[in-house]
Order: structure tokens, then sequence, then C-alpha cells
DNA sequence: CTCGTTTTGTTCTCGCGTTCACAAACTCCT
DNA sequence: AGGAGTTTGTGAACGCGAGAACAAAACGAG
């Protein structure tokens, strides 16, 4: 995020003549819970519905899920609304979900092995294929029919399947080392468990996702909760 | 997440007179960041630090986290900087975790377990008190000595350990009646795993942990990328 | 005690994101 | 065909958060 966020400022006016739109950042990480409306919307066998229907099914308000829609170019018809199958594909080419992502996936403890077992992965555009731990005794497991394999094998798998998405489930101590290795390797975008700051260089997208953080905010709200009653 | 944006917003100006200034949302989203780079500061013998030092060990700005800070209170020396002890105590006591909040997790499947077998809980600042599943056959399964328990046990367990956080860790087409449950047995904070979009009563906080959603916002990005090379 | 140095706390400005509100566009009914 | 009813797409207003910049405060040297 770091990284990105300065690099996305640079950009501004896209050089390229078409099809490069920027879109903002918040609308960006909406577009992903559209797609899971629209998909649930689908498969309820409705065929079309309005920006009303489709912003409470996403939990938005309607004004702002069709601005952000908006930035991807006019999918509705007035009147009428938004064709279901047809907004879902546009979402789905706008995000880069047509195709698969290959991901190779770090640390496979607990939380690693989780990860692994995850459907949600393979139906949403990602396809596991490697799962790397540097403790020996870890490896040859198969787990959701992939098998743990040494950490040192990293590039090797990276280059192969030209893997541009890694995740990061090891412990906070390894997690720079890991991270140093998958730029090393050519990877240019991380999803981290581990409860660190990554530094990485321009040009490296790191997400974060921290439960401690996210109970921690729940408990403040709380306490307001407690404290004003 | 909804309910609380919106009823945060008619807040205002507090009526009690005494330690009720009300923090921005995105500043309490940093406390526990600031919290984490805090113990490490501690934990590597520093005894006291700038902002700037700071700022680098939770990766934000010096501005940023000197105006977060601000609006706790006072608790630096100019020309000094923070003491690290005194500022993690101040941080700790505002988000509320100077004691430990009891949680219950609900779903004990592959997620669930991991999570119920994550000792950065304890750490900082909550204890699993129940592991609840609706499948008999996981009942009496022992998970990081907690034992699993039937999801009709969850009334009795909140009232009898005063639960105001729950976890939901079970498949999405549950997740809605799972949280319905919670709120009717009195929990107010909800950290959810599941993804789907959960609504709740005002006054009951949501918030969502969404793996699909930041690999698809990686996967944006890195198709950008692609275009643009 | 005074001056220079360091670092905080705060003010100010700018940009982004959210929301309202409405004109444009489409359907359907008469 | 025309008018009434819907619903989209977007211009404009507004509020919040990020960051720069600086004045106030503490400390140490002389
Ligand atoms: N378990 C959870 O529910 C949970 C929740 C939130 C965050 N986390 C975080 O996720 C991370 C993993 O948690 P966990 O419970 O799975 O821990 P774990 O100890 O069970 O698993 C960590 C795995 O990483 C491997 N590993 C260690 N160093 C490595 C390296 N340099 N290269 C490759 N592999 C390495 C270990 O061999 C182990 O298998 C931790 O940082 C933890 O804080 C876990
Ligand atoms: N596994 C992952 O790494 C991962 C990652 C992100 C999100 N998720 C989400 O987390 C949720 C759990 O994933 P999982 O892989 O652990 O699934 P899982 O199927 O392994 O576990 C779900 C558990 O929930 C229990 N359950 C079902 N209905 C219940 C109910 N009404 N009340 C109480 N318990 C009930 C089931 O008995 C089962 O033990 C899913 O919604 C999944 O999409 C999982």
């Amino acid at each position: 995020m770091t990284a990105r966020t300065t690099s996305a400022k640079t950009l501004g006016a896209r050089t390229l003549g078409e099809g490069a739109r920027d879109i903002p950042e918040a609308t960006v990480a909406r577009l992903p819970v559209y797609l899971r409306a629209l998909t649930s919307l689908a498969e309820a066998g409705t065929r079309t519905c309005s920006s009303e229907d489709l912003a409470a099914a996403a939990g938005v308000n309607s004004a702002k899920l069709r601005k952000d829609l908006s930035y991807l170019g006019s999918y509705g018809t007035r009147g009428v609304g938004y064709d279901v199958d047809y907004l879902r594909y546009q979402i789905a080419r706008e995000i880069g979900v047509t195709q698969d992502w290959p991901v190779v996936i770090v640390g496979i403890g607990n939380l690693g092995h989780a990860l692994a077992n995850y459907s949600g992965f393979r139906s949403r555009g990602f396809r596991v294929v490697a799962l790397l731990d540097a403790d020996p005794e870890r490896h040859d497991e198969v787990v959701a029919g992939v098998d743990v394999r040494p950490f040192d094998d990293l590039e090797q798998i990276v280059t192969d399947h030209g893997v541009a998405i890694g995740v990061i489930a090891t412990p906070a101590l390894a997690a720079q080392d890991v991270a140093d290795r998958m730029v090393a390797c050519g990877i240019t975008s991380i999803l981290n468990f581990a409860p660190s700051v990554l530094s990485v260089p321009e040009g490296v997208d790191v997400r974060k996702v921290d439960l401690s953080i996210e109970l921690q905010i729940l408990a403040y709200h709380e306490q307001r909760k407690a404290q004003t009653a």
C-alpha cells in the first residue's frame, strides 16, 4: 500500500489513450463487494437489478454505487437497471479476475493450512500453485492437493508459473525476510498476515490483514459504549 | 461499521465533561499499529523515542503520528520525545485493552481452528472463552485448551462471561443467522470472516475481514502494472 | 541566565471521497 | 405519439483526513 499510494500519485493523466481510466482506490476496494453481490443475485436467478437493489445487497449507499460503476463506463440502462451477468463480467474484467492468478503461500502453520484449504480462492480468480515452509518437518505433507515444499523452491516456482502474488503466513519475525525473497524473485503483490510492517521497493503492493487490529478497533468502540451507558 | 458510522455522526459534542474526546475513525484504526510498534521498541530496550522513530516503526508519516497522538492528550515532551512505556500504557488505556476482553468464536472449521490456536489473541488484550459449532461431530474436541461446545450454549456463555465481542467463522450462508443470535444474546461487536454482508441493529459494530477482497484488490493493481509495462 | 537545538502540538491548506440532487434517457401505458 | 413513471449517470457541495509548516516548549551548553 505504501509504495502504491505514492506511485499512484505520480500517474495523474495517462499517456495511453485507451482503456486506462484511473479508478479511485476507495472504489477499487468496493468492486469485489459488488462482484460478490452480483454473483449472489445471479445464483438467485435475478437477471436485472437496479442500483438500489445492488446497493442493498452490497451494503452501501446507492448513489455511491452508481458513482463507482460510472468509473467503469455506462453499463446500465436508464429506467431499467443493470443486466446482472453483463455487469458481473465487466467488473470481473476490470478487476482482472476473468483469468486465474497463480498464488504462492509461505508459512504453512495454523493459518497457512486454513488458507490452503480455503475454497474461496479457486472460485474467485486465484489458484494456489505452491505451499512453502522453511521447516523440513512440514515438507511433503499434502494440503488440499498441493504438497508443501521447501522455501528455497520459491524462485523456481515463481518463474515456472509466472507468479505475481504471494501470501505471507509466517511468524512476524520471518515476514520481512520472506517479503525480500519474494520481491527478489519478481513477486510484485504481497498479502501479509503477519503482524509486522513490511518495507518493499516502489512498485510492489502490500496489503495486510491483521486480526488483532480489527479486534482492538472493536474494543475501542465497545469501551466507548460502556462509558456512555 | 455501517451502524457505527451513522451513529458516530450523531454524537458530535459530548455531554460528558471529562475524558470523552471523540477520536477520528482513521486515527482509531492506527492506534493499534502504534501500540504494536511501541511494544517492539520496548522489547528492544528503547526507553524513549521521537515521533520520527515511532513513525518509522509504524510505517506512517511522522506528522500524522503526532496529530493522531494529540487526540489522546499531550503525552510527549518537546525536545525529548515520548516515554515508550508511558505512551504504550496511554494508548492501551484509550483503546481499552488494559484488561482482557472475553471473546467467543463461532464456527470451528479450518479457519476457526487457526483462530483458536492464535496466540496473538491472548497477548493483545483478548481471551477466548468459548468455541462454538453447530456440528455435533465437532463437539468436545479440545482446541488450544478450550473445548468446542454446541452453538446453543451461546446465550449461557455470553451472560456468564459478559462477552461483548463475537467472531464469526462459519460458512457465508450461516453468518447472518449467527449474527442475529449473537445480537439477541447481547453481543455488540462482531468480527466477521464469512464473505457476506451482515445487517445488524444500530449500536452494533461489525468489522469484516475478507481474504478474497484483498486478493482482488491486489489483482487489480497487478493487471494495471501488466498493461502499462 | 541566555542562546541554540531539538522535538512536540497545532494550524492551515489541499485533495479525496461521500452524498445530494437533478437532468437525461429509457420503458410502458393509453 | 405522447405523457407518466423509473432509474441511471454526473455536477456540485460538503466534510474528513493527509501533510506541510511553524510556533511553543523543553533541554543543555556556556
Ligand atoms: N493463526 C491465526 O489465526 C492467525 C491470525 C492472525 C494472524 N496470524 C499471524 O499469521 C502468522 C502465522 O500464524 P500461525 O498461527 O499459522 O503460526 P504457525 O507458527 O503455526 O506457522 C508459521 C509457519 O511458518 C513457518 N516459517 C517460519 N519461518 C519461516 C520462513 N522464514 N520461511 C518460511 N516459512 C517459515 C513455520 O515453519 C510454520 O510452519 C503469524 O504471524 C501470526 O501472527 C495468525
Ligand atoms: N479457511 C480460510 O482460510 C478462510 C479464509 C477467508 C475466509 N474464510 C471464510 O471463513 C468461513 C469459514 O471457513 P472455513 O474454511 O473454516 O470453513 P469450514 O467449513 O471448514 O468451517 C465452518 C464451520 O462452521 C460450522 N457451522 C456451520 N454452520 C454453523 C452454524 N449455523 N452455527 C455454528 N457453526 C456452524 C461448521 O460445522 C464448520 O465447522 C467461511 O465463510 C469462509 O468463506 C475462510
